[in-house]
RNA sequence: GCUGAAGUGGUGGAAUUGGUAGACACGUUGGACUUAAAAUCCAAUGUCCAUUAGGACGUACGGGUUCAAGUCCCGUCUUCAGUACCA
């Protein structure tokens, strides 16, 4: 009986499927455990071989903890919103819900065909209403809470409109809006319904406002600062311009200490901590005024050096700062404005691109010193940012590297205040290694007490205080597109108001075309009545709400990174219609214990999913802090691409050997058609693509040799290996196992269809090993002394390794365990019923198949992992290396039970060493038990 | 520039954390079985010298510590990833 993997991994696939074995109960005598994959969005392209790796890891761990006795939480679902699909929509008409339902049951399949433990009874998809009525509802508890700094909590929103109707906001320690205006108990109660709104919007964890946001027109919507890189769209790399919009934003910045905080509690690597706190930017300093002279406006800047005010002989403001309008003398007018436009014109990514030239123009204005009390020129330059700190700087040449550089361009005066220090060159802005001069008060102080000294004057003086900044902004949670949740939002007299929770989910509604409307509104305001209630056969809401003539509805829907920020939760209790996970459940399943996925998310989904469980559990929903305790992120598969090089301007291929012969162009051809020696099958190539179809080839040795390049899997490069063919071919377990024998868990590293027959074959010599030519058989005979030695040695190595996470080493100790096991002969039951438990998590198919030939009813998924005994690894005798002065020159075989004494008694009498030795006595003699005799001369 | 990770055969990668470097696999070469191919099995495979026995050199480069270094320390170079006028 030969080892049919396709219809072994069919059978025991719809087993599994049948019988619900991997479905998590939500009470359990057990320990819980709870493995999470990054969900995946489905997209049209299907699965590559790539992204089933973090997949096979966690379902390995996964299965892993069931046989530990874990009660194990395993589930999959889908990140379902995006933008993929609703460009689909846009280009084909078709409604992205059906694209996603198409591509969804095409991943499931290629998912199913691997064979993961995944519990689909708890499946998930964020473009359903029934979870998107949670991330609506979500939304609801943000805007209804506010942020107590004193306490450190958020709370609800009721409270602080009781403490204003007693206090006034003069006692509010929140985090709020900066343009806040003290009020007494008695002005609030005097407000009208939207003063007291619009106040209490500034408090709000999520709120309206108009910010300056990423504006993508090619995209027609925002993006948020994580989805730009450098300077371009993350997707599809358009430009991206500054734009003043009102829009929904996410109080994140309430948390940022407590984000950097968290950090040290979670078993994340150090890279990706370090991203989020690179994100987070906490920098420590102090807040300093300076008044401007002639004028009652005061200029507030952010600085991390009060110890180095004395050094201050210029400030410069962005040249979109407030103030420059108003402080401008009318003699630099013209050139101010003149600077102004021609900033505002450059693009984010001209200005990030060109940091050396310096440019800037004085106001004509002056700041007042708090100290000195001397003038101090204000100065506009684009070095400085309008969107970190408040967009002013006290420029300090002699201890920033920028300041000089402006002051050196424009001839304006440097002060040295650094004992010792040339700064004939450049600044000194190493802080721990001098001390203060020319500073008055500061005067021989060191950084830290200086520093310390300078914030107490200011606050004496009334012109400063200690003041920490984050560089994390808020987060811009409105998309101008189609495919994403609705919030639910209705305006009235130009407020935002809540529909009622008991109206949720409000589902999105049908659209003709899936673009902005012709007077620029967003792709819903095509729709005119939604929010509908069927039953009631009403618009569903406190009120009536049609967006058109009655209460215009939020027309705006969310980003994609709403639903995955708390998808986690849901899974708890995916079906829950009255909470968005019951009590009970959270209170069991906690939140994850292991999370694989890529590293892509660190500054993304990563902050805002840990941002809203802190928000959850201010509000009592949670118990926890974190989402993920532990996170690993597994490396790309890359792909191989192949090349052809054609003759320029012909149709005639070379080899690669020859092209540096010809002058020649690469092109990608699909690497389907290469063999395993890197040659082209050139009548494949000819019909591949019509414009092969008259190829010529020169040769080299008959054979026309493609050249190859590591790069990312894509279609575009026609190196994409799909899944479904491997399965085919060489059986999910041979996939599974091959994907993690490639190497490291984190690692990128290429793809190579070729090296599979490798792993493939263990998989057929294990299945031999129960067979006897082509019945299955095993023996009852009791196990050698080999035989256990070789099982227990595999138990300790495999069980360190899923404790690790070196999934590919203990490939490799499978391998060398059915060679020995295979050469000592070994039919032992005994044996043999430990090894196929032992190998189930990576290799699931075979190992169901084989246990249940082995006579059991119950799957093996079910068993508890082997208990490694150290008994059997004792040895009675080693090879030892016998050295002199570190050179080995020759081995002794000697018992393990001796002691290091008679060791070393041994081997210098041996005849050998006696010759080595030549008469003189040994200075040294080393003995490592188990390993090592060094004897120096 | 800064931060983080990493440099080991033709290739992917091992090395119990200081103890015989190159496990395991791919690839290559030779052999067996086949009319042939596939499949399977066996052997060799870091480099150099040597007919053999054996020896020398070898973990990016240069130093150092140690009986012993891929592993620890100092310096240099290279690659990858993230980030950037953050005051």
């Amino acid at each position: 009986m030969s080892y049919d993997f396709n219809s072994i991994e069919a059978k025991w696939q719809k087993y599994w499927a049948e019988k619900g074995t991997f479905k998590a109960e939500n009470t359990s005598e057990k320990p819980k455990y709870y493995v999470l994959d990054m969900f995946p969005y489905p997209s049209g392209a299907g699965l590559h071989v790539g992204h089933p790796l973090g997949y096979i890891a966690s379902d390995i761990y996964a299965r892993y903890k069931r046989h530990k006795g874990f009660n194990v939480l395993h589930p999959q679902g889908y990140d379902s919103f995006g933008l993929p699909a609703e460009q689909y929509a846009i280009q084909t008409g078709q409604h992205p819900a059906i694209t996603t339902k198409e591509n969804i049951a095409r991943y499931r399949e290629q998912l199913d065909t691997i064979g993961f433990s995944f519990d689909w009874s708890r499946e998930v998809k964020t473009s359903d209403p029934k979870f998107y009525k949670w991330t609506q509802w979500i939304f609801i508890e943000l805007f209804n809470s506010w942020y107590d700094k004193n306490e450190d909590t958020a709370k609800a929103i009721t409270d602080l409109e009781t403490i204003f109707a007693l206090e006034g906001n003069t006692t509010v320690n929140a985090v709020s809006d900066e343009d806040i205006v003290p009020f007494t108990a008695e002005e609030w109660n005097n407000f009208t319904t939207k003063e007291k709104e619009a106040i209490l919007l500034k408090y709000r964890l999520t709120y309206l406002a108009e910010t300056e946001v990423n504006w993508c027109p090619q995209l027609g919507t925002v993006l948020a600062n994580d989805e730009i890189v450098n300077g371009v769209s993350e997707r599809g790399g358009y430009p991206v311009i500054r734009k003043k919009m009102t829009q929904w934003s996410m109080r994140i910045s309430a948390y940022a200490e407590r984000l950097l905080q968290g950090l040290q509690t979670i078993d994340w690597t150090d890279s990706l901590k370090e991203s989020q706190r690179n994100w987070i930017g906490k920098s420590v300093g102090a807040s300093v005024t300076f008044n401007v002279q002639d004028h009652d406006e005061v200029i507030e800047v952010f600085t991390t050096r009060p110890d180095t005010i004395f050094g201050v002989t210029f400030m410069t403001l962005a040249p979109e700062h407030e103030l420059v309008q108003k402080i401008t003398t009318s003699a630099q007018k013209s050139a101010i404005e003149e600077y102004i436009e021609a900033t505002a014109k450059r693009s984010e990514r001209e200005r990030m691109a060109d940091v050396k030239t310096i440019s800037g123009v004085f106001t004509g204005a002056y700041a007042e010193h708090p100290f000195t009390k001397e003038p101090v020129p204000i100065w506009i330059g684009d070095y400085v940012l309008a969107g970190y700190g408040t967009g002013a700087v006290m420029a300090v040449p002699c201890g920033d590297q920028r300041d000089y550089d402006f002051a050196k361009h424009f001839d304006i005066p440097i002060i040295n205040i650094f004992e010792g220090v040339d700064i004939s060159e450049e600044a000194f802005a190493d802080k721990e290694k001098t001390i203060i001069a020319n500073s008055d008060f500061l005067n021989g102080l060191k950084y830290k007490k200086a520093t310390k000294t300078a914030i107490y004057e200011l606050e004496k003086i009334n012109q400063g205080q200690g003041k920490t900044n984050y560089r994390l902004r808020d987060a811009v949670f409105s998309r101008q597109r189609y495919w994403g949740e609705p919030f639910p939002v209705y305006y009235v007299d130009g407020m935002p108001q809540m529909i009622d929770i008991a109206h949720l989910p409000i589902t999105l509604p049908e659209v003709e075309k899936y673009l902005p409307t012709e007077t620029g509104e967003p792709p819903l305001g095509r729709a005119d009545m939604w929010a509908w209630d069927t039953e009631e056969n009403k618009v569903v809401s406190n009120d009536k709400i049609d967006h058109k003539t009655i209460f215009p509805l939020e027309l705006n829907t969310m980003p994609g990174w709403a639903g995955s920020s708390w998808y986690l939760f849901r899974y708890m209790d995916a079906d829950n219609d009255t909470e968005f996970a019951s009590k009970e459940a959270l209170q069991y399943w906690q939140n994850v214990d292991l999370y694989i996925g890529g590293n892509e998310h660190a500054t993304g989904h990563l902050l805002y999913s840990r941002f809203w469980t802190k928000f959850l559990k201010d509000r009592k929903y949670l118990s926890v802090e974190e989402p993920f305790k532990k996170l690993i992120n597994q490396g790309m598969i890359l792909g191989t691409s192949a090349i052809v090089y054609r003759i320029s301007g012909s149709n005639r291929y070379v080899s690669k050997a020859l092209k540096d012969q010809y002058e020649t162009e690469e092109l990608r051809v699909d690497v389907s058609l290469i063999n395993n020696s890197d040659e082209l099958d050139t009548e494949a190539l000819k019909s591949w693509q019509p414009q092969f179809n008259t190829a010529e080839f020169e040769l080299e040795e008959g054979k026309y040799i493609v050249g190859r390049e590591v790069e990312k899997m894509s279609k575009r490069w026609y190196n994409v290996v799909n899944p479904d063919g491997i399965c085919e071919q060489y059986g999910a377990d041979s996939l599974r196992l091959y994907e993690m024998f490639l190497g490291p868990l984190e690692q990128a590293k290429p793809w190579n269809t070729a090296g599979i027959t490798g792993v493939h074959s263990f998989l057929k010599k294990l299945w031999k090993l129960y067979h006897d030519g082509e019945n299955f058989s095993v023996s009852d005979i009791k196990p050698t002394k080999e035989n256990l030695k070789t099982l227990h040695k595999t138990i300790k190595k495999v069980e360190e390794d899923i404790e690790n996470f070196s999934f590919n080493t203990s490939v490799s100790t499978f391998m060398i365990a059915v060679n020995e096991l295979t050469a000592q002969k070994c039919s032992s039951r005994e044996i043999l019923e430990l090894l196929v438990v032992l190998i189930s998590p990576y290799a699931p198919h075979i190992a169901e198949e084989l246990w249940n030939k082995l006579g059991h009813k119950e799957s093996v998924s079910t068993v508890s992992f082997p208990v490694f005994e150290e008994k059997h690894l004792v040895e009675s005798a080693k090879q030892y290396p016998i050295s002199f002065n570190g050179k080995t020159r020759f081995t002794l075989e000697l018992s393990l039970e001796l002691s290091k004494e008679e060791i070393e008694k041994t081997v210098m009498a041996h005849e050998k060493t006696q010759q080595q030795l030549n008469g003189r006595e040994p200075k040294k003699i080393i003995v490592v038990p188990g390993k090592i005799v060094n004897i120096v001369g």
